[in-house]
Order: C-alpha cells, then structure tokens, then sequence
DNA sequence: CGATCAGTTGAGAATGGTCAAATTCGGTGG
DNA sequence: CCACCGAATTTGACCATTCTCAACTGATCG
C-alpha cells in the first residue's frame, strides 16, 4: 500500500515541473476533496500551500506551547506528535498527526500557542504562515469550510481518545488506540488489515495513554500472550483482528464519509 | 452580570420587531466577533441562524451518537451536556456547553452524528440544519473562518480536558475542571471571581472527570475541608481562588484573544 | 567497549473503584 | 402542614488497577 505515497510524492515532483498539472494526489487534497468537491481555483490556492517545503530531524519541537506567531506545517512524511507539558515535567501527548494532517493549525488561529508538536521521526513539511492560510480561505472561500471539516474530524479523533482515558482500562485504551491509528494510516495508505510500521517508543505510548511506561509494557506483554496482538520493534501486528475489535469497541463512522458533503 | 445576559436577550426581542436593529448582543456573535470582525451582511448572515428557536426540556437527548441528518443548535440559555457511551453502558461526558456554544457541530458536518447532545436544565436553542450552515458560508464566506476558529477554540478546551484525565490527579481534576468552567461562564457573564451557579450532579462531575461518583463525593469533600472550593446545592464557591489555580495548573491563554485576529 | 536509551521484570504502595447502606432534600399528594 | 417518594449525596469497608522504585537486559553507537 506504501506504493500509494510513493505516486503521491511523483505527481508533487512532476507538478513543480510542470505546473499545469496539479498535485491532486497529496495527502492533504486527497482527504479535503472526501469532504467538499473541489474546484480547479480550490486546489490550485490550496497546491500553494504546499510550496514552503521544509525537513526536520527527529526530536525537533517545530512549535513550542507558548510561542507567539508560529506557523502551522502539513505533514507530508514522517511521525510526529502534539503534546502538551506540565509543570511537573508530565507529558500528555494529545494526537501522532499522520501524512495529510495539519500540525499546529490551532496555534496560527490563537495568538499564542496551546501545545507543542515534535518531530517524531526525521520529517518532510509545508510550512504555512497564517497569512497564507487566511488569504488561501479569501480567494477560495470553500477552503475555509473544507478545513473546518478537517478540524472537526481532529476533533472528532481527540474525542475518541478522551473517552479512552476516562472509562477505558488500559489494555481497552491500547487496542483502541492502535487500532485507531491503524485506520488511520489505513487511509493514507501505511498500514494494512494486518498491521504497520511504528516507530513509538513505549513511552510515547505511556504520555499518550495516560498510563506509566512500565504499565505500558505489560499490558502489551498480556497483549502478545493473548494472542491479540504485538507490538514489538517498530512493528504493529494485529494479530487477532476480531478480538481487537471487541476489546477495543471500535467504530470508524467519522473516519469514512463515503463521498463529497459539499459539492 | 447576568444583566449582560438579559441586555442580549432584550437586544434580540427588538431584533424580532425591527429587523434593522441586529442582535449583535447574541453571546454566539459575540464570541465570534472576538476572531473575526464581522461586517453587516455576516452578522445579518449569522443572525439568520437564530431563526429556528427551539425550547426543550431538561433530559431531552436532542442529538443521538449514530444519527443521521441531525441537527446542530446554538445554545442560548440553560446548561446540556455532549457525551459518548460505551457499550457497557458507562458515559464519558466530552464537554458542558455555555450560551453563545454549538451544539452538534461536528454532527452536522458529518453524515452521521459521532456523540449525543442532552439538555441537563431547560434550555433555550436555535437549531441550525445542514443547509443553514453551508448557504450561511456561501453567502458570508468571512463565517466560515469565524467558525472554524470557534470549533478550534472548542478543540482546545476538549484538549485540556483531556489532560485533566490523563495526567493529572483526581483532585488536580476538579479543580481545573470547574476553575475552566468558570473562566467560560464569566466570558458569557454567568460567573464571577467568587464562584458560580452549577446544576450538575456528583454524576455528571463523575462522568466527565472519569472518575467514579463515590470518589468525586469524597474529593469535594475533601476541596472543602481544606478551604479551597465548595460544590453544593447547585452552587460552586471558589474559596481560595489563589490555590485553586496552583492545584490545577490553570492558563487561559485559548480563552481570551484580545482583539479580533482577522480584520 | 563504555555509555546511553529502550525495554523488561519484581515487590510494595497508592489512588481510585465497588458494594452496600444511610442520610438529606426537594417535591407531591393527602 | 405532614408523610412519603425518589433522586442526589454521603460514608464505611474492602478491593484492584495502576504507580513507583529499583534493578537488570539488550541493542546501538561513537
């Protein structure tokens, strides 16, 4: 399924070539077009957003809570993660944006920044200041709808982790969220029915989680002998899919919308 | 200053007779104006919203997580909660709405609606369907900025909340918890620095703190007794408004703006 | 080949949950 | 006005999930 990413980054590279023909294939397009049918305009103004293209290295904090005037990025390659600290050096990491997502869309809308994103992995981003995002919504006004819906489905994505961590035990909280980001990078075309790549630590797991890393490794040992599924090495193996399912209560109603809203 | 609340409603009643006089005194054009300055045709626009008045009682589930075509509501008077259940029937309450907030967004922006959305006292709405939104967008392209940043201000709160759950301690919990929903209501005039009128239950504290009712009797009581909140009989004092923020880490930074952002 | 970082395991402690039973309180009907 | 009802709150006793501390393994890297 890698190979999906792989036409997307040629039809971007064959775009800067020629730009008659449009990046349609960016993960970012791709998942605004599922929501609003896009016109000709929208996807030009929006391919504009893609032009500051940046790198950065693992452990990088892009955008740090707190910062005023920090840009917005989209992801185009990598994992990173948004989290936010607190006083007593605890991290809660709120989301692992993958390829399409926006890092840091709050913090170009507020003053100031309310979380920090960090490269997880060494990463490839646009960078979009705020003055493109707000003149990329004035010339092409439906962007601005597309990307409330963008938002709505982060938000509708934190939601599900909030319920994690209210009234789900821990090894519920892990399948559901494996299993969430699992459909997720499903979407973009990094993960199958049986599993995917992921280069997480346990800690990351912990801080996302709300629960110790020590807690985190065992209930992944109790997962693994239950045949349930494993996590070992930067591998995800959904060993028993069914069983993920039911201990996790999955539902990906909000992840599939099933064709254009807004046409 | 519940007189503010009273001016609002005043506002909209002339409103009703002489529709040359715009409310702009609504707490939901109140708080978007805060982001985006509005000109007259967006807040006619957004004033159009209003027009479907609705009243329901308290306990009516106006929005069901599975749903399709569901409305959205702009709440006017009165508390709801939105909430998610599991399958083993325990609920997560994800938030407690104030005037001037959405109902339902997201519900409206999905095909299907991904909580539920339930009056907690009486309440007073507008209900704003699907096409309500989108012809409102088209025609005032400047509101669909203006309510993307109202859901990212909304993001921002349900990513507190979801610290509150996975990184902080039960006590650490209420006390962020209803020093936040404070700052809300006094945004809308609903509170003061001394405290605030609150008809939730120990239940719906419990639910949305996920935490057990037994065990959030047990912290209130204990917030009590060393002088610090006091939740009773429907009304919260915040006794020592100095140590609450210490216990609950508290930064408001999301909630005021401090001028509109988009001109 | 030490140093460092991620992962692993055990033992004991703590936060918060469950179950069960009072008690208070705001209605509501007589 | 009073008795009563149901819902919300309160408290105690016991239990369990998860945390903390501490030690140890294994891989990777300059």
């Amino acid at each position: 399924m890698s190979l999906i990413i792989c036409i997307g980054e040629h039809l971007m590279s064959i775009a800067y070539e020629n730009p008659r023909i449009l990046p349609v294939e960016s993960p970012l397009t791709r998942k605004l077009s599922a929501f609003v049918a896009l016109s000709d305009t929208d996807e030009e103004t929006l391919a504009r957003l893609y032009r500051r293209r940046r790198t950065f290295q693992a452990g990088h904090e892009m955008i740090h809570e707190g910062q005023t005037k920090a840009s917005a990025f989209i992801l185009f390659d990598g994992w990173a993660s948004s989290y936010k600290m607190l006083p007593d050096g605890e991290r809660q990491i709120i989301d692992f944006p993958v390829p399409g997502d926006f890092l840091g869309l709050r913090s170009i809308l507020f003053r100031t920044a309310d979380h920090s994103v960090e490269a997880v992995t060494d990463i490839e981003v646009s960078e979009v200041l705020e003055s493109d995002i707000l003149d990329a919504f004035s010339t092409a006004p439906r962007l601005a709808t597309a990307v409330l819906w963008a938002a709505a489905r982060d938000e509708a994505m934190i939601v599900e982790h909030l319920v994690d961590l209210g009234r789900r035990t821990a090894e519920e909280r892990m399948a559901h969220f494996l299993l969430e980001l699992g459909a997720r990078l499903q979407l973009v075309g990094m993960a199958d029915k049986t599993g995917f790549e992921c280069p997480l630590t346990q800690y990351h797991l912990a801080d996302a989680l709300g629960l110790s890393a020590v807690h985190v490794n065992r209930v992944l040992r109790k997962l693994r002998e239950d045949g349930i599924l494993t996590f070992q090495k930067g591998h995800v193996i959904l060993d028993d899919f069914a069983r993920i399912r039911e201990l996790a209560a999955f539902d990906t109603t909000y992840l599939d919308q099933g064709g254009p809203l807004l046409r």
